[in-house]
DNA sequence: GTGAATGTTAACAG
DNA sequence: CCTGTTAACATTCA
């Protein structure tokens, strides 16, 4: 359940644990779980698709990958999730599993550019056209995908995007107008809040438009299915109204 | 039972 | 050493 909107909802899922004294971690993962006992908790961020648990000499960084989930104050028995991770406070407790932890040195500030990711506030829009330009020979659809330019974004974010943005796929960078690409990636970020939106409501595959359609809502040609660039993952696009810029 | 999927990275080949 | 491909991991749903 991981692109960038899942994990802000994730970050305000557990956003009341901040200030908090861990008293006891627990979990598979392989960082040294008995240094964050007695640790109180100084911010919770995301960066992308991950969750950032923020002290001040360390940074627990927390991506769930395919799978990965997370409850909170129980414990999820019966079902064969992996622990990867526990954290215990004097009230409450969180659970995350199958998921990939990681204890980063430093300070999150330090590691992270927030201007990178489509879901902060700082996130800065012209940053993200001069990475695009600064790789004119890729797909479109793969830049998107690429973390470095676009964090938080996924595969239904992309696609869902380049429908808004009628930009194909498989468009190489350097021959999309300058104003189809501003465009994009204004509809790339309408498209993530749109997309956190419409997750707490639950409603997020109602609003689909390409992402496992099968007719275009505004041609009613078929949305084509496609495995592409060098991700490999699915593509899903109209080819009568998407342009194809190479 | 099979295959696919909102993802990343380690391992290997050249 | 660098680049590209494959494998691995983990879970749910159709």
């Amino acid at each position: 359940m991981p692109e960038g909107p899942s994990i802000v909802i994730l970050k305000e899922a557990v956003k009341h644990f901040k200030g908090k004294k861990i008293l006891h971690a627990e979990g598979i993962a392989k960082i040294d779980m008995p240094s964050l006992e007695n640790l109180v908790i100084k911010d919770i961020k995301t960066f992308g698709k991950q969750l950032l648990v923020c002290f001040p000499e360390k940074t627990i960084r927390i991506h769930l990958l395919m799978f990965g989930t997370y409850s909170i104050d129980e414990e999820e028995k019966g079902r064969r999730h992996t622990l990867k991770l526990g954290l215990h406070f004097a009230k409450g407790s969180v659970f995350f599993y199958a998921c990939s932890v990681k204890e980063l040195k430093g300070k999150a500030e330090d590691i992270f550019d927030f201007s990178g990711d489509i879901m902060n506030d700082g996130w800065s829009a012209p940053k993200a056209k001069k990475k695009l330009q600064d790789v004119p020979k890729t797909i479109i659809g793969d830049a998107l995908l690429n973390q470095d330019i676009f964090a938080g974004i996924g595969n239904i974010i992309r696609n869902e995007a380049l429908f808004r943005a009628k930009i194909h796929p498989e468009s190489i960078n350097e021959k999309i107008p300058a104003a189809r690409l501003t465009a994009l990636i204004k509809h790339t970020q309408q498209y993530s809040f749109d997309f956190l939106k419409w997750k707490k409501k639950d409603e997020l595959k109602k609003h689909w438009k390409a992402y496992h359609q099968k007719m275009c809502p505004r041609c009613d040609m078929p949305i084509r299915k496609k495995v592409i660039g060098k991700t490999k993952r699915p593509a899903f696009f109209c080819e009568n109204c998407q342009v194809k810029y190479s």
